[in-house]
RNA sequence: UGGGGGAUAGUUUAAUCGGCAGAACACCUGACUCUGGAUCAGGCAGUUGGGGUUCGAAUCCCUGUCCCCCAGCCA
């Protein structure tokens, strides 16, 4: 783990803290699903990010399953939830956990957040106590429960467990603040009555600890260290960080929010999926239409192939919508060079090789892999007199860059003989192709492509007695429009389901070699896609599901253009009010010796409105700007340094917390106005000051930035810097002039901050402007004139 | 509307805490090809708007705009 770039920022999070040894070294992740439905591959992101984090710093990650709600979890998930992991190739070994096996350790510490007054019970019901927790803009009430003794808290509470009350009747909260402006702070709740029984933990219990406390204690008392979860879960942090700080001290796990997935033309919500289960829009949870992790399974696509999607969209905070390309593509990448090559027709047109022996039947070898897959192997084909071909590969009237077949032309069977199309025998009713007569060319097998039939795509067939029916299920995607979950007022989700997502071939035909393949395997069936044998197969009738299709350039090119381009929303043009400057605004119109500070500012000082607003905001930093100026800074100079640094160092606290003082930087400032320091060195002064690293003169002496570089010397750095970066030089010589602020900041760093920068760019300018002594392609000897 | 989070090519994302805006997918050209696949070469295209500080800003300051999350006894 030397380099930090390119990792996502809960890598690099868990870096720094792995370097810091904040807990002495040790990384320790978790998967945390609550077995209430499959998983998907959004939790593939997830999965991948905890196991991949665990695996990458040599930590481990749990399996844990955040059983806490009895009503909704099930078994039956527990299991599918396993397999799932598993089979997308991470491993936990003994490391799997049950909230539900914590009970008892998080009830002993319920009690003890009571016996510390840290949390109480509440009897108003649930409109007593939604009522009680005010608005996102009001405040909340205290419950009149609030205040209850130690004693009877205790009492309520055990009573609760013992089974005394119906649901509903108490509930567990902590003493938060009612008034926080986070709404999740507002007493959240943290066990509430259910009389009904577990699928782990039966009837042993009647009160159910909530998410927001189950989970950091779960995590706690496994060890966790870095505790990662969905963006919508910030907000919680609060309440996690508020249990752990009650119950545990430091080093105890940390959360961390990343985006969740969301992937064009699907659903993602396990509410909506079931929603399709239960309602029969799909076959079950692993149709193949489904992002279910079992519905990929089931379509064939490879843990490897959602590994690569996973490593390609990266992890962030933004959200986004993920192009369904970029999964498609991820599959192909894997797929291409683990399936093997074979014919299939899908939709046969009947030819006939007029002069072809009747009853003769020819087997050619065919090689499984083409040539840039670094893999070998073959099989034989049968060849004969009655063949079909793919009817989208003859046309009566060919557009423009036609390869395939036409009448009276020619094209190359696959891994066999050129044939020319002689005859077209159409439906008299109907006016369809239904048979085409062809010639072969006995000569052409093996034989490289003459010039006149370079052009010919080589095309997919199987010989019509001897090739295998099968059953092809094309599958596409589910819903008609990229977001499903946001469409017209009053529409749901499943009104965009897309009637085609599934069609049915009955009866497709495919060479005889695959009549022993066994379900699970993986082919391309050239020119048309990735197929997996489905476990449907069965008897004498083998099923086939397509995982993807091919990029098809030609069609796409017919159909015109690329992917619709979304256009991005326009912006308003600007207008409105400002918060901040508006808050500072009200106080000078109730402040009239600030109001009149403001006004000097602006009138008599020379400053703009936009400089003297944050200036004029409050009397303390008016008042320190008035020692700034005493000690002789100019106003100009003044004005920035507090505005673009002071303020930003001061946040959210007060000017006198600051450990410098007015009089220090308005000396700073002095040496800038009169040329003793470069800005430069003043900012590095800065740094320093605001760091409490002592007062300005003493860090100019310590950091040696009195006095000056000689040209001389600055000369030699310059030099230097070209000298090891001459292809850089010979673009900036040709043109590239925006890479003279690279050289500068390559000179700053050897020269520090002493140096100013105006001079090195001048002596970069001339430098660079001396003529490569007729030796442009060597320009490292450039570098000693 | 209070609070929290976010905004870099069409999309998903990099940029060593102020110094070369880089990649992948998509799209377009061309080469190659017994897959109109793959591969290779090239191209198009970007810092949310406006001001400021600085020799230099995606990055710092000010000020707008847009998007997401929070008022379950779900997780």
């Amino acid at each position: 783990m030397e380099r930090r770039e390119g990792m996502d920022f809960i890598r690099e999070r868990v870096w720094r803290d792995v370097q810091s040894g904040r807990y002495s070294g040790r990384v320790a992740t978790r998967f945390p699903p609550e077995p209430n439905g499959y998983l998907h591959i959004g939790h593939a992101k997830s999965i991948a990010l905890n196991f991949g984090i665990a695996e990458e710093f040599g930590g481990v990650c749990h399996l844990r399953f955040d059983d806490t709600n009895p009503e909704t979890e099930d078994m039956e998930y527990v299991e599918s939830i396993q397999r799932d992991v598993r089979w997308l190739g991470y491993e936990w070994a003994d490391k799997q956990f049950f909230a539900s096996d914590y009970y008892e350790q998080l009830y002993q510490l319920a009690e003890r957040l009571i016996v510390e007054g840290k949390a109480y019970v509440d009897s108003l019901d649930e409109e007593g106590i939604r009522r009680c927790r005010g608005t996102v803009t009001e405040p909340g009430q205290p419950s009149p429960y609030r205040d209850r003794s130690v004693e009877e808290n205790l009492d309520l509470f055990r009573r609760m467990r013992a089974g005394e009350f119906p649901d509903g009747a108490h509930v567990l909260r902590a003493k938060g603040d009612l008034a926080a402006p986070n709404m999740k702070m507002r007493d959240p709740l943290l066990y509430r009555i259910r009389h009904f029984a577990h699928y782990r933990t039966g009837n042993a219990w009647c009160i159910y600890p909530m998410y927001d406390y189950a989970h950091p204690v779960s995590d706690a008392l496994e060890g966790i260290t870095h505790s990662i979860c969905t963006l919508e879960f910030e907000n919680n942090r609060a309440i996690y960080d508020w249990t752990l700080d009650n119950l545990y001290g430091e080093p105890r796990p940390h959360q961390y929010e990343f985006a969740r997935l969301n992937l064009d033309y699907t659903v993602m919500s396990k509410r909506k999926l079931l929603q399709l289960v239960e309602e029969k829009h799909v076959s079950g949870w692993d149709d193949p239409r489904m992002p279910t992790i079992a519905g990929l399974r089931r379509r064939g696509v490879t843990p490897e192939g959602i590994r690569l999607f996973c490593r390609r969209i990266g992890v962030d905070k933004t959200n986004s919508r993920v192009q369904i390309e970029a999964l498609e593509n991820a599959i192909r990448d894997d797929l291409n060079a683990r399936a093997p090559r074979v014919m299939a027709v899908l939709r046969p047109l009947r030819v006939t090789l007029t002069n072809y022996p009747a009853g003769q039947v020819e087997w050619l070898e065919a090689e499984y892999w083409p040539r840039d897959i670094d893999q070998t192997g073959s099989r034989r084909v049968p060849l004969a007199r009655a063949l079909y071909i793919e009817r989208s590969d003859f046309s009566l009237a060919p557009p423009e860059d036609w390869t395939r077949l036409v009448p009276g032309g020619e094209v190359r069977l696959r891994h066999a003989y050129v044939i020319r199309c002689d005859e077209v025998v159409t439906d008299p009713a109907s006016g369809e192709v239904v048979e085409l007569r062809c010639s072969y060319d006995p000569d052409s097998l093996g034989k490289s492509a003459t010039a006149s039939r370079k052009r010919s795509t080589a095309i997919q067939w199987v010989a019509a007695d001897e090739a295998l029916p099968v059953e092809v299920r094309l599958y596409d995607r589910l819903f008609t429009v990229p977001n499903p979950d946001e469409g017209e007022e009053g529409k749901s989700f499943k009104e965009y389901l897309n009637p085609g997502s599934v069609e049915v071939i009955g009866r497709a035909y495919v060479e005889p070699v695959l009549a022993e393949a066994a379900v699970g395997s993986r082919y391309q069936f050239v020119r048309h896609g990735y197929f997996v044998v489905d476990s449907d197969s069965g008897g004498s009738l083998l099923v086939f599901n397509r995982i993807v299709d091919l990029p098809d350039a030609f069609a796409s090119k017919l159909a015109g253009k690329g992917r619709e381009i979304r256009q991005p929303v326009a912006q308003p043009a600007e207008g409105g009010v400002g918060s901040i400057s508006d808050e500072r605004e009200r106080v000078r119109a109730a402040n009239p010796w600030l109001a009149s500070r403001y006004a000097e500012l602006t009138e008599t000082l020379g400053l703009t409105p936009e400089q003297a607003d944050p200036l004029t905001g409050s009397e303390e930093v008016v008042r320190f700007l008035d020692v700034v100026l005493a000690a002789g800074a100019s106003v100009r100079a003044a004005a920035n340094w507090i505005n673009n640094d002071v303020l930003r160092d001061r946040k959210g606290r007060s000017m006198a917390e600051l450990p410098f003082s007015g009089a220090d930087l308005g000396e700073l400032l002095c040496w800038v106005d009169d040329g003793t320091l470069t800005t430069a060195a003043a900012k590095r002064v800065y740094a320093e000051m605001a760091a409490g690293q002592g007062t300005p003169r003493a860090i100019v002496a310590r950091l040696g930035l009195d006095g000056s570089v000689s040209e001389g010397e600055l000369a030699a750095m310059v030099a230097q810097v070209l000298a090891m970066l001459p292809a850089k030089v010979a673009e900036y010589r040709s043109g590239r002039q925006n890479l003279l602020g690279m050289f500068t900041g390559q000179v700053m760093r050897l020269a520090g901050a002493k140096a100013d920068p105006r001079q090195v760019q001048q002596l970069l300018r001339q430098q660079l402007a001396e003529e490569p002594t007729g030796c442009g392609e060597h320009p490292t000897e450039m570098s000693d004139r």
